[in-house]
Order: structure tokens, then C-alpha cells, then sequence
DNA sequence: ATCCGATGATCAGTCTTTCTTACCACAAGG
DNA sequence: CCTTGTGGTAAGAAAGACTGATCATCGGAT
């Protein structure tokens, strides 16, 4: 029963009185002018209400001088509709929720993102970082639209992107025996007090992991790791990312023997899409790891 | 450069994430569901961002899921103007300005107006009383829509619709030695003291008029006129309608020798149209007076 | 495993809407 | 009187929207 009314005849109408005239209207809209006459009276017949006088002059009736303003505002509302989706599409607006395991939060993130808002200004991210097990969590659960971490069981609900390589290494500390060495096999470490960690795991599978066994420590706590390696207590081994390269105490040797290495990548939901925004972000992750090589092939 | 976009396919999308799907909302929308489907295509097409994802179920993007609200938003902006500009024209809402000359607007108005609220109960009506040629000129300046007046002038740039002829009369007390007579011609007013009033221009140009000559007061305000009239200062005529009944004391008797008429009516622009309340208003005036028949043919 | 019912996508044809081109009637001003 | 402006009208072309039939895919039930 209600009039379903139209954007663009709301527009002529206000050409109209703007303008003056039907001719100048058409002008301005760059349409003819049959075709504003005709849209015109089409909204008039809808509204059961002549807008304009009929004697020549382009003159409002009492009823269209009630309703411009009121096209006038819904028009209003519908540009600032477009307008404020479209800046979405075009990236000039919207925001990225992501999450990185710690190690590329602390070492890849903070260059990456201040490229990221160079780039696009008027974009704004989220960052927070917990393990590869929390990221994929958020991501799988849609709390974040991306994640940066190292994969290590693949998912059909989710996409990974793989990125770069990250070799796993001893740390120890410099006046460790093991310290001045260039690189090291796992025969190496035998008889050495190794501390877990969080990322022990990537070691399981190869020829090292019986030294997990032996093992006397479980530290994921990064602040606490560094610390029991700062006194010496003993050697760790650790992604060359995640080695926190700000103890100079601190050594990382590579592991040659059992090559290991993790991949680290960029999470993504499998089937659903991402938001303007956060396609923009991956596509920035992906371009600037492709180009800059940022850490061992 | 924006994307213009219509109503009509944003409903569709509500319609789709209400009822689940594109089959259930083309039934709730009395569609075809390949309509449906092309609808939403187009619109994503327009804003270069998809709003449902690709695989089989009708599940938003994170694009659309950011759209939803705003769309919805949107929408019952429209409706409510459509319904706004609607209820106006069914003159289930609106207002009329009129004016009226004081006689018409004391004895006919009440009334008029209780009766077409009656009718229209959702309409609102603003009366203000005045001189005819006050209302003439609100009506002109059109800073009311409608007035009840007496015509004196012909006038292209208003239209005057008559409804009712209104006889003038003698008016005295009831112990002035006319005061028994059943009507009068205008030698019988000779040598009386005649009051003038804002009325008397009705006897120009007829048999009476040389009596004007002789009046020694000119007495606009109502309020003073009936007062000298009840003191027995003199006698005046006024036109049937506008004499006070509620004065017990004063008589009225027709003037029948010259019979003097004024032609009461409505008063409206001549090309400009009227808002929907107004024409309604002016519908139901017409028809009133036409049926009932107020005062003397 | 396969059938069946549901989903949404696609295509061709038709119908409606909307625009343009060209013309008309009217009024104001030189 | 003619020119130039106003807006309105008619016929045809282009664009768009809708339908009906058909298709590919997925899931649950047999």
C-alpha cells in the first residue's frame, strides 16, 4: 500500500527547485528534459499528489514545499550510506582485527604495520598475539579476520597462506661450550640440560626428539625462558625468529643436522571472505614478505 | 561516481537474512527467486564487494554483515517518510491554515469545525479572525491556505467560491420605535442616528447610501458597536450573521426596500494548489453549506 | 552407495521501465 | 510578428527486471 519510492526522481525534483526549471534541472542531471517531466510526474502519480503547479513555471505546490525537505533529507541519508560503503570498498575506511604468534608480533609486526597505515591511512588494526594454537582459535572462531603464525596441522575450516621459513637453532648462552660453534647436529646436545618450550614441538618427528625426553624443563613463558637462559641454567632451542636478540648474552647457533624448520604464514577463514579491509591487509602481508625475503629461505 | 542504490534490492537482502535464505525470501516477497538473485548480484556488482558468500548457503560477508544494519537503517528511513508523505495525502495527518471574517468565524466556524474533525479526526486546523480585507491578504500573502469571507472585489490572482448570501438589517433596541417592526425600508431610517461600522460599505451605491452622509460615528470593534447599541445611542445595520444574538435587548429587522446582500464564500489561490488537508477542508466547508442551507437564500 | 529434496546459479525470452528524439502549445520580450 | 524561453506529449530504442525452465551442488535419508 505504501509508495515505494525512488532515489532518483527525489533528486530531479530537488534539481528542479534548485535549478529553477525543468530545462536547467535537465542540465544539471545530464538527462534530457522529457525524461525529468516524465519521472516527476511518475512520482506524482505514485504519491496520489502533484508536487508542482501545473501553469508553466516550475512552482511547488503546498504539498511539495511540505515534501522537500524531507526528500532532501532522505537523500542526505542515502548519499552518506554510499559514500561511507564505498570508502569501505576502496579501503579509505574500515578496520583489520588480526593476531600473530609472539615472536612474529614482536619481530615482523611492527615494520609491517607501519608500512600498512603508510600505505592506507585511513585504515586502523588490531593486533594481539598469543600462540599458534590461540591464533588459529580466534581465527576459526571469526574474532580476528587474519592470523600470522606457524602452521602445524592443516584444517579444511581454515587457509593457510605460507609466507616465509624460520629455522629452528640452539640458544645458549655465550660462554656456553656450544657457543662459538657455526652450527650444530643433534649428537651435539646430548648430555645438554635442554628446556622446553612452546615451540619444542616442531622438533618432534625428527632425530632430535629423544632429547625432548630427557628434557627436566617446560617453559612457554617467553620472559621466564630468556631469564633461565640468561643464568645459565641451560640451552633451549628456538626458532631463529623467536630468538630474542635484545640479551646479548644470548647465542643462536643453527641446527644443520635435523634441519628443522617451521612455516610461518597467513591464517585465513577457508570459505568465508574477508572484509574490504582485512583483504587489503593480506594482500599487503603477502606482497611485502614476497619481495623482502625478511628471514632464511 | 558513487553508487546509487535503490530500495528495492536492500530489502531483498534484509528479506534473504531474515528468512534464511534466497527461496524463503523470494516467497515472503511474492518473487521469483532467480529475481532474487540477480537483484543481490546487481547490488553487489554496483558496491564491487560481494555481500553473500559464494558457496551454496545465503551467509553474509564480513562486508555484508557490515552493511546489514546500515541498510536496515536505510529502509525504515524510507517507509517512514513514505508512510509520512502518505498519511498527508490520505489526510490521515496534516494542517490546514484558514482565516475567516469575525461573524463567520463566531457563528458558522464552531460548528464547520467540530463537525470536520469528526470527519478528519487526524487533521489540525488553525483559525484566525479578521477584517475581509485581513483576510484577503493572508489568503494572498499566503500565509493561510483558506478563508470564509465576504466578497467585495474580484480578484485574478485568488479564486472565491460563493456559498451563502447573507441580508443586511437594522439594528436597535428592542425599546427604539422601530424595534416592532417585521422589516423596513430605508425612509424609515431617516433622521435616526445611524452608527456606521466596518460593514456599511454594503449600502454604497444603493438607495441608502445618502444616509451614510449623515452618521456621526464610525464604529469598527464589535465590542463597542453593541455596547453604544445596547446604551440607545443609536441604531446601525449589520448583515443578519453578523448580529448578536446573545444581546437580549437589541432587535434585528431586515432592510427590505433596497435589499442589501453580501455574498459570503471561500477564499482560496487562484492557480496555486492546495496542500491535501486544505483541499479537504475546502471540500468539506462546501459541501456543508451546500446541504444545510445556514442562513436566509 | 545412491537417491531425493533442498539450496543457489544460470539462461533465454518477455515484459516493464526509462530514456531519447522530435514535435507541440503557450507565454514573455524584442 | 517573430524569437526564445517555458513545459508537455508521442513514438521508438535501450536498459532493466521478472519469469520459467534448467543446472550444479550439497546433505540427509534410505
Amino acid at each position: 500500500m505504501l509508495p515505494e519510492l525512488k532515489i532518483q526522481p527525489l533528486r530531479y525534483v530537488l534539481a528542479i527547485v534548485d535549478e529553477g526549471g525543468f530545462h536547467a534541472a535537465a542540465r544539471q542531471l545530464h538527462r534530457t528534459q522529457p525524461a525529468v517531466s516524465m519521472a516527476v510526474r511518475e512520482l506524482e502519480q505514485r504519491l496520489g499528489e502533484p508536487l508542482f503547479e501545473k501553469g508553466g513555471k516550475a512552482a511547488l505546490t503546498p504539498f511539495g514545499r511540505y515534501c522537500l525537505p524531507r526528500f532532501r533529507e532522505l537523500i542526505t541519508q542515502h548519499d552518506r550510506l554510499s559514500r561511507e560503503l564505498w570508502a569501505q570498498v576502496q579501503k579509505q575506511a574500515g578496520h583489520v582485527d588480526m593476531a600473530a604468534v609472539p615472536s612474529v608480533a614482536s619481530r615482523l609486526m611492527p615494520r609491517l604495520l607501519s608500512d600498512f597505515i603508510l600505505r592506507y591511512p585511513d585504515l586502523r588494526v588490531s593486533l594481539q598475539d598469543g600462540s599458534a594454537d590461540f591464533v588459529r582459535r580466534l581465527v576459526a572462531g571469526g574474532e580476528v579476520e587474519l592470523g600470522f603464525t606457524s602452521l602445524w596441522r592443516e584444517d579444511d575450516e581454515l587457509s593457510f597462506t605460507p609466507l616465509m621459513h624460520d629455522d629452528v637453532g640452539v640458544v645458549c648462552r655465550d660462554d656456553h661450550p656450544l657457543a662459538e660453534r657455526a652450527e650444530l647436529g643433534w649428537e651435539a646436545l646430548q648430555g645438554q640440560v635442554l628446556i622446553r618450550n612452546g615451540t619444542s614441538r616442531l622438533l618432534e618427528g625428527t632425530e632430535a626428539e629423544p632429547l625432548l625426553a630427557e628434557s627436566a624443563f617446560d617453559i612457554s613463558n617467553m620472559i621466564s625462558l630468556t631469564a633461565m637462559l640468561v643464568a645459565g641454567i641451560g640451552i633451549t632451542t628456538l626458532p631463529r625468529l623467536a630468538f630474542p636478540q635484545e640479551y646479548a648474552r644470548l647465542r643462536f647457533i643453527p641446527l644443520v643436522d635435523p634441519l628443522v624448520e617451521r612455516e610461518l604464514g597467513l591464517l585465513r577463514p577457508g570459505q568465508r571472505s574477508l572484509s574490504p579491509a582485512a583483504q587489503a591487509m593480506e594482500a599487503f602481508v603477502i606482497e611485502s614478505l614476497r619481495s623482502e625475503a625478511f628471514v632464511t629461505p
